[in-house]
DNA sequence: CTGAAAGCGCTTACAG
DNA sequence: CTGAAAGCGCTTACAG
């Protein structure tokens, strides 16, 4: 079937070139791709003509033939969490500059569905982005050998693939750090999703910390990763005689905060409170949120140059890792004395 | 050349299947497709064939064969802007579910590429959504025409296609009436982008507001969209004179309100502040920010919803306007009397 | 119910 | 420098 567009026209093809131009497609072709020698005046007539018929090649039948289709997949869990979007831009704009579009796909949170999604994604493309914090580590293992190119974003566990994470556990221990110099030795951590991967992170951080100031409490509380969250725990961590809380990311921390203004809780006064991933709000509130800032846009940006990496060489997995940065603003104070 | 996956193993086609099976590949392709009718023993060891062999159908060679690539294309300048996220997300959402793709495209702003990746990207999928506040009216006239079945997102003038509108005058309209019935008669508005569509249908509005409340003064100063642009704002917006405030977007008002607290200029006692968005931080701030709620994510679901309606009869342009709805929190008040 | 053949729109050895 | 031919992996009238 001739490929139409929806005006009912028919696209033009290389062979209307070819007609056109009296020669053969193998010589539009090499024209086109300016690869072989082509006589100039032959050339410059078939450049004419393409020009009059408005023709582009098909870059699905140029993806059939050359066994590439130019475009790369990134399946994320929750397109509306800022940090895929963030993660998500990094990638589009490195590999935008590579001459690759990035197909999206949103896996719904739904682990089980995400190794076929994965695998359906790599058929479509030359190589994919997992980022999946909640897929069992026995799913990444049989899914990625099968779809390689690939690189895992945020996994901690090695994959038999290119893999990038972000140090969770190093940016929970200098958040830690700057609150123990600061006095406090009752913390407490507002954790985030159970299972995910950045959850196992922070716990592991936590228990350096614990390990590492023998008396330092450190207190944990189920609670989430959003806004609500924040604020639903406000009553348990004002119960948890904690004088510093930090959130599993900033929007736990900020509706906390904004619960504790309600209250007459002072920041930093009576507690402390601090964040992370350093969201453009964190800045915003009074006082200023301490956190800790993950260049996400540079993990999206990473994440492809592992790609790009493997096109060139078929070397296998290599590994990028990126340290927060803590980031020192009003709502962390001392701790009061007694 | 034999499709690979980067193992190194060649893929397995539907002629390895054929052979396996010992029948033809169009009967192979009849049992995966399920159309037409196989007898049950044949169809049977096909299927116990695929499955052992692992084998999926290649979608690159489907879309050459059958003229279709089950995705659609989505432009946006900005991917790290959250609105366009947002309806990405709304998008993305609406074509999963009907088993569709969405291939995004990041412009990088710049309006003068957009036309031609608006038409790269429309080649590699079955329709596009173009989301180009700043391409010129010209310049998008021509380029619809030849990427139909598409629509446009938030572009207030006619095109020859399908197009869903936020009806942002309509929201200022409301964030204007509301401020007047607190009692403001010198009110300020701080504008985005120049050029922007959004930008103009925010003057439509404000020229609305103007007439329609003949002792109300209407002031404009420049500023534009982000934390940073509201901040700067704060003197101008301070000397203005004006009770009460309106910026171009929730981040400008959040970024004028952390000034104004800085500076002992208070909300809203002294000054009412005004936003657009709705975002998720404009109810944490202190006071919470009264603005305007944009249904972002039913925006993209409609445009997906013109997209697969055009798929269905081959009807031109319709059109879906979302009106914003008035959010009232904290941040607005009674003028001062005098 | 099934297969041989042509076609989708390209690219690329291989000859000349 | 150029063309005829085969191939990429599918689908689908058309015959039988």
């Amino acid at each position: 079937m001739a490929r139409r567009n929806a005006n009912g026209r028919a696209a033009v093809t290389i062979s209307h070139v070819a007609e056109a131009s009296g020669v053969s497609r193998a010589t539009v072709s090499r024209v086109v791709n300016g690869n072989a020698s082509v006589k100039p005046e032959i050339a410059e007539r078939v450049r004419s003509e393409i020009a009059r018929l408005g023709y582009e090649p098909s870059p699905v039948a140029q993806s059939l033939s050359l066994g590439r289709t130019s475009t790369v997949g990134m399946v994320v869990p929750d397109l509306g969490n800022p940090t895929f979007q963030s993660i998500l831009h990094g990638v589009n704009q490195a590999a935008a500059s590579a001459g690759y579009r990035v197909l999206v796909a949103d896996s719904g949170e739904s682990d089980v569905d995400e190794p076929a999604i994965v695998e359906d994604l790599r058929r479509r493309t030359d190589a994919v982005i997992v980022c999946s914090p909640r897929m069992s580590a026995e799913s990444l293992n049989a899914v990625i050998p099968r779809v390689v190119p690939a690189v895992v974003v945020n996994r901690d566990e090695p994959v038999p693939a290119a893999r990038v994470v972000v140090d969770y556990a190093a940016g929970i221990v200098a958040l830690g750090r700057h609150l123990v110099d600061l006095g406090h030795r009752r913390i407490l951590h507002l954790d985030g999703p159970p299972g995910s991967n950045a959850q196992a992170a922070r716990a592991v951080g936590l228990a350096t910390l614990a390990h590492t100031y023998p008396d330092l409490v450190v207190l944990r509380e189920p609670c989430g990763a959003t806004i609500a969250a924040g604020e639903a725990a406000f009553e348990r961590a004002r119960a948890s005689g904690a004088t510093a809380v930090i959130g599993f990311n900033d929007l736990v921390a900020l509706g906390l905060m904004g619960r504790a203004a309600e209250h007459g809780w002072r920041v930093p006064d009576d507690v402390s409170i601090a964040g992370f991933d350093d969201i453009p709000f964190a800045h915003l509130s009074r006082p200023g949120l301490t956190t800790v800032h993950v260049a996400l846009e540079s993990v999206g940006e990473a994440a492809w140059g592992a790609l790009s990496h493997q096109f060139a060489e078929a070397v296998g997995a290599d590994f990028r890792s990126f340290t927060p940065v803590l980031v020192v603003r009003g709502s962390t104070g001392p701790a009061l004395p007694g």
